[in-house]
DNA sequence: CTTATATGCAGGTATTTACCTGCATGTAAA
DNA sequence: TTTACATGCAGGTAAATACCTGCATATAAG
């Protein structure tokens, strides 16, 4: 996995609720996604081309149609190494910064 | 949590460097947080600026100096919304593609 | 009080990014 | 084969972003 294009292709707004409307409905062309999504078809098409290099979409051509999967491997990597980490120590980063406070108040 | 301003927080490299250098040793000031970063000091302020927008790092003034700390919770609360969500349907999701793949191979 | 140190503030610039428009190509249907 | 439809390709622009430099302020130390 590439951690950089993924968070990247996770920063914008319209690439998340692209890849929303996949959870609900996966498989769909490129011209059902960009139906009501307020922008011109290139730029949904450019959206999803950086979903696809980051590996969180797969497309299949099907006819004259191009048809698009979630990959949800690369968001269970960024759980791993982002989520999982911080959760091994548990709150005691925020403790950290609670001893520091009552220190102050003294 | 505001989850753009999370995301985008994530998004760079550096405030990624930065996360795990809190992770490594929490409570530092920001001149030792700057150190061997290879940009000037105020390039890496303005990136923990964006990680305190996120509240993805919270900061005490001691003195002259300011210790950061990090606050794991928005990392967790990615996690419910953009893993534990898509782990729910499994692999589910890949399954489609799959079906979609070996159509064409028919 | 003077000096050194840690951080804050205010621009300025080059790159990246998110859009767009116009046209080309490939596939399906009439 | 002609026409309609889904997508691909190639720039072009405005805004956001990641850097920078220079100077101001505030605290600690001598």
């Amino acid at each position: 996995m590439n951690d950089d294009l993924v968070f990247k292709a996770l920063a914008d707004p319209t690439r998340r609720l692209l890849l929303d409307r996949l959870y609900e409905k996966n498989g769909q062309t490129l011209g059902q996604l960009c139906e009501n999504l307020d922008m011109a078809r290139q730029s949904a098409t450019q959206h999803l081309e950086i979903l696809e290099d980051a590996n969180l979409v797969s497309t299949v051509k099907r006819g004259r149609e191009k048809l698009h999967f979630i990959n949800p491997v690369p968001l269970f990597e960024v759980y791993e190494r982002w989520v999982r980490k911080f959760e091994h120590r548990g709150l005691s980063l925020l403790h950290d910064l609670k001893k520091e406070l009552e220190k102050d108040a003294k």
